[in-house]
RNA sequence: GCCCGGGUGGUGUAGUGGCCCAUCAUACGACCCUGUCACGGUCGUGACGCGGGUUCAAAUCCCGCCUCGGGCGCCA
């Protein structure tokens, strides 16, 4: 396939090879057209079904829809070709014939539910929306990467099957590891957390987190990929600096190169770097504003966590990202660093985007003494973190950190309704394949 | 985990007790058509998730199961 010519760099008066699947097939008697699609376009290709040869007029107009197809001709200039140009054939490959029958329509001319559509996700794929999503999704990581090194991170991978959860809370999946019991991780936490007292001091990771809640949403998944950061030496507010980098150097980075996609998707407009700098309300100051809102039945008071009611409720009313600092030490986990000078108020803060949570981080606890009974607060058993809290005792520096979900900061930048659009293959309560 | 709403040709849908051996679009098959670009035209094939019940009569009502979607909790 090395003298494979794209159908986008087609130019008149070459002779060109185009490979691809087979759009539509439009015959109109005397004459013909094949529309071969490939990644970077569409081009047609003519019969004039009279004067060509019998055969190839066959072979190019018989074709079913989405059979791949090499086609070989020269290509000429055309006004009334969908782009100006089109193939005249000297010859046409059937790769590989498609059924006829396709479980759904690439064309996008009839609508398919997101579970055909992910029961069939290789021909979902074909489509141009589809497409783009994940051609974006590879953007936004390759920017974040970027934007990592460019602040000094080193890029790690952790462990997904683990001894023991992050949290003891959260649901996990257990499984057998030679005889012994294990789990899919939940979080690198703990890890990210070891590297930072290890000579890398900065991390980061992108990579999969197993949850074995039995919820049922369109913002959950069972298999996430989570955007991880942890740095020695800086606090939580400098952490949330790096968080709101990160999301910008995404968003610059798909306006800057995903021109194509949006406008595939119609969202031109819609997706631009946020203007403002994030602001930072303290969990008191949301609680206030959440209840001078007047949308929750019962006013807030301090220590409620914040429902899926008062976040949108807040969302609505400051209308863009923004973080929330200040929780209260309860509702945070064991490793978020309390103040000193009040320890009902932990340095834990999310990242939300006006229609659901996006990041959680916080300054982390790095004093021996105090993370061990941060444990035995939370009702946990020291013991089974050894391999952790061992660490703690031999140098761990000051250090913050947070996590992003990878699919709901690609869920929000496009608007898509539906958590599932944004992975290839999503695990869900029901969904195990593909 | 609790709660709510759906499942009708390949795909997406209309139909809420008899007007339904089921509507429309698209796809598929056949034929016609020399500039389509959602090509057009004629004809044709093709479906009520599964099991039980109520009724003279069930796609439609009831029960169970399977399955899909959503709300909440919790979270990324």
């Amino acid at each position: 396939m090395d003298d494979r010519t794209h159908t986008a760099d087609a130019e008149p008066g070459e002779r060109i090879t185009v490979a691809g699947w087979v759009h539509e097939v439009r015959d109109l008697g005397g004459i013909a057209f094949l529309i071969v699609r490939d990644r970077t376009g569409k081009i047609q290709v003519k019969f004039a079904t009279d004067e060509m040869d019998e055969s190839l007029v066959e072979t190019g107009t018989n074709v079913s829809r989405e059979s791949v197809v090499s086609v070989t001709g020269t290509v000429e200039e055309e006004p009334r070709a969908p782009t100006g140009v089109e193939i005249v054939p000297e010859s046409v490959e059937v790769l590989a014939p498609a059924d006829p029958e396709l479980p759904l329509d690439p064309t996008g001319k009839v609508d398919a539910d997101l579970s055909t559509r992910l029961d069939n996700r290789t021909l979902d794929l074909r489509s141009g929306e589809s497409k783009a999503i994940f051609e974006i999704r590879s953007t936004v990581l390759k920017a974040v990467r970027d934007y990592f090194r460019s602040v000094g991170c080193t890029e790690i991978n952790t462990p997904k099957i683990v001894a023991t959860g992050t949290e003891g809370g959260t649901e996990l999946f257990p499984l057998t590891y030679f005889g012994q019991e294990a789990f899919m991780n939940q979080s690198p936490q703990l890890f990210k957390q070891l590297m930072v007292g290890s000579g890398l001091e900065r991390v980061f990771e992108v990579g999969p987190i197993f949850r074995a809640e039995e919820h049922n949403t369109p913002r959950h998944l069972n298999e996430a990929t989570m955007i991880d950061f942890e740095s020695a030496f800086i606090d939580h507010h400098e952490a949330m600096d790096v968080c709101e980098g990160t999301l910008r150097a995404a968003y610059e980075a798909v306006e800057a190169n995903c021109h194509e996609q949006l406008e595939t998707l119609d969202l031109t407009d819609a997706v631009t770097v946020p203007q403002q700098e994030f602001p930072r309300l303290t969990y008191e100051e949301a609680i206030e504003r959440i209840n001078a809102t007047g949308e929750l039945d019962e006013q807030l008071v301090w220590g409620d966590d914040l429902s899926t009611e008062a976040e949108k409720a807040l969302g609505d009313d400051v209308g863009g990202h923004y973080f929330i600092t200040d929780w209260p030490s309860e509702i945070k986990p064991f490793y978020i660093q309390d103040y000193d000078d009040d320890p009902d108020l932990s340095k834990g803060f999310d990242l939300m985007h006006p229609r659901m949570e996006l990041v959680s981080g916080g300054q982390r606890e790095h004093r021996y003494d105090e993370l061990v009974a941060g444990f035995e607060q939370q009702g946990l058993d020291p013991e089974a973190f050894e391999y952790y809290t061992k660490m703690f005792r031999y140098g761990m520096p000051p250090h913050a950190g947070w996590a992003y979900g990878v699919e709901r900061l690609v869920m929000t930048m496009l608007g898509l309704p539906n958590i599932r659009e944004a992975v290839l293959f999503p695990r869900d309560r029901q969904r195990l394949s593909p």
